[in-house]
DNA sequence: GCCAACGTTGGC
DNA sequence: GCCAACGTTGGC
């Protein structure tokens, strides 16, 4: 069972100083729509896995803090909500289509930037730098993560 | 704003 | 079940 994730968060909707700000440091992680991340969530992820908080769309992309896994699922409030830009009408209360879980932000990091992301050959099987990803929630292996946080905590 | 890559939808 | 059209993601 892989026990390390990356998460990519837009900071215009939710940084890593947000995510820090919130009561605990914990973030309901709404909005995914994707049915991969959906199931990583269901399937994969359990309380106190590793997370790599990653910033994407934004000027800096890159990981920009550590978190991890407060919760496990539950459906995703923001689907039944026709005000938000996640509501799916296709999805019914007695089914949920889509799902959420906690994550609790542990530390702010430099940030680790996409450019040096790529430079670093041995995270080249990183899942995230795979050409066309488009996942917003990917496992880390324990030697990419162990790579990773041992320089950002450094 | 562009565009590559990929997921989803829907007609057949 | 195929596949073209369309929508979305996300870096640049």
């Amino acid at each position: 069972m892989t026990r390390y994730w990356l998460m990519k968060s837009e900071p215009d909707e939710c940084a890593i100083d947000d995510a820090l700000a919130a009561p605990d440091a914990t973030v309901p992680w709404t909005g995914v729509r994707n049915y991969q991340a959906r199931n990583f969530m269901r399937d994969g992820m359990q309380v106190g896995d590793g997370v790599l908080f990653y910033h994407s769309s934004c000027p800096e992309p890159g990981i920009a803090g550590i978190a991890r896994v407060a919760s496990g699922t539950r459906p995703d409030p923001t689907q039944f909500d026709p005000a938000s830009p996640y509501f799916d009408a296709a999805s019914k209360a007695e089914a949920p289509r889509w799902l959420l879980l906690d994550v609790q932000a542990l530390r702010k990091t430099r940030l680790l930037g996409l450019p040096e992301l790529r430079a670093t050959p041995a995270l080249a099987e990183l899942v995230v730098l795979q050409r066309g990803n488009r996942l917003s929630i990917t496992p880390v292996d324990d030697a990419h993560w162990r790579l990773i946080t041992e320089d950002l905590l450094a």
